[in-house]
This record gives structure tokens, C-alpha cells and sequence, in this order.
DNA sequence: CGCATTGTTCTAGTTGAACTAGAATGACTG
DNA sequence: CAGTCATTCTAGTTCAACTAGAACAATGCG
């Protein structure tokens, strides 16, 4: 998938951005050990500001997805492996949820509030 | 759950308190039929506006989950028991997020990209 | 009907995040 | 050394979030 944006979207464009990068490592479009472009092309591609590219990339490092370096840019961890396992599990929770007829924002709150929980089981 | 807030956290008070409800349902603890406080009264509980409160009742009525009407207060629609069986199966795609040592804000991310994309195989 | 309760709508002001812009700095590559 | 590229800093603009006060309309109850 090319990265894209969308100014009008209520998404932040660094996060539009991270999202872009996750979503193709999910779906195995990006792997461990590629490189990224750099910060200042996709800044130029995308037509935003260096400073939004930059913080897109320094959000996903410090999910511990990329790896950035000064001079080299910005790498694919290992982490990408996991990432396309879960993928998979993901679009079958995805699948059940629009059988329910749950709205898209509805189940990602509902993950998120989940994961940052101790306890994981909300279903008890 | 009591519903509460954080200043210091990242997210808006009223994504705060709707994800509260929202996890509620999720966890049974709330079921199709029961009766949310009045925005008045939560809000003066909380320590927040009325604003605040009646926002996140209007993003819950906009998800389908909840019922608002004048004079009457808000009350829980038969959304929730859908919202409880997708509970379960939501504990345990955090659970393997987990083992894999994934972010909860990148899982939330990459099911919330997921949700929302027509195609939920992400998974090649 | 009279009255309290409660969501709905409106205006308005403050605060902080997001985005943009420019510049300087330091680490890596060739 | 020279070029690439992330890192850090300051600074200004725009807009969402939150607060505040008020008026309005539908519901429930006696």
C-alpha cells in the first residue's frame, strides 16, 4: 500500500501516517530489515511537513516497530513477524464484530480500553 | 466499574468516560435496559462540565449503544449483549498481543486500521 | 395542567495539541 | 571530507477539547 493522507480525516496526519506503515507490516507488504523512506522525501511525497513525518516515524520506534538511526534512516524490526501473526487473528475479530453490526470506532475503543488494562479479561 | 477520569491522561474526558461505559457492557456489568446516571448528575460527580459528559452520551447513542431521550436519561439498547460475547473473544486477541510482546496502542491501532479498511484480510 | 427532571441547542472564552516553518547539530554512509 | 539523515530547538497558526452560562423542549409524575 502507498502511504497516503487525508486532511480532512479527524485523524492526526503523524498518526494517519503510523497507521499507514503498521497496517502494511500487518499485511506483510513491509518486512523485517526494510528501510523506510527517509523522513524529508516522504515528508515531500506526502506534501507535509518534515516535522509530521518525523513524529510519525519516533511514534513507531517507540512501539518498537522501526528503527531510527541518524545518516541510515529508518529500518523494519524484527517485531514485524509478530505484527503479521496478529494480523491475521485481528481480521477474523474484525469479521465477527461486523456480523454484530459494532461500529469500527466502537470496537477499536473497546480493544484499546481491553489492552491497557491489567486484567484482560473483560468477558468474566 | 465506577466510571472516572484523568486529567493527565491522553485521551479527552469524554472518550474517557464513554469508553468506561462502553467497557462496562463489555465486562456484563451493565445490561440492555439499564439506566445511565443523568448527564447533570455524573458530571457533578466527576467534577467535569455537563458539556463533557453529554458529549461522550451522544458518542455512545451515535455507536448505537446507548438510548437517550429528554426528561427520561439514557439507557442501555440491546447492543449490549453483542457488545459482551465480542468481550470475550477481545480478552483473548489481547492476550496473544501480549505474548508478543506488542503495545496496547499499537494493537489498538492496527485493529482500529483493520475496522475500518472494507477489506479486513490483513493477513495477505 | 403544574412542576421537576433531563437531554438539546446556542453562544463564548480558555487551553493545549497538531501542524507548519526555519535553523543548527550530530551520527552514519560512501 | 562530503552528503545524507535523524535530532533538537524556537516560534507562530489553527482547531479540537473543555468549561461556563443560558434558554428550550420532551418526558414523567401528581
Amino acid at each position: 500500500m502507498l502511504i497516503r493522507v487525508d486532511s480532512g480525516s479527524d485523524a492526526p496526519l503523524f498518526a494517519q501516517i503510523a497507521d499507514a506503515i503498521r497496517a502494511d507490516i500487518a499485511a506483510g507488504r513491509r518486512h523485517a530489515g526494510d528501510r523506510l523512506p527517509s523522513a524529508r522525501v516522504l515528508a515531500e511525497g506526502l506534501g507535509v511537513n518534515l516535522h509530521t513525518v518525523l513524529r510519525a516515524y519516533q511514534l513507531l520506534r517507540d512501539e518498537g516497530i522501526v528503527q531510527l538511526r541518524r545518516g541510515r534512516g529508518a529500518t523494519v524490526t524484527d517485531a514485524a513477524g509478530s505484527l503479521y501473526e496478529l494480523g491475521v487473528e485481528i481480521a477474523a475479530l474484525v469479521r465477527r464484530s461486523r456480523q454484530h453490526g459494532i461500529a469500527p470506532d466502537t470496537l477499536a475503543a473497546l480493544v484499546r480500553g481491553a489492552a491497557l488494562r491489567p486484567d484482560a479479561s473483560t468477558g468474566g
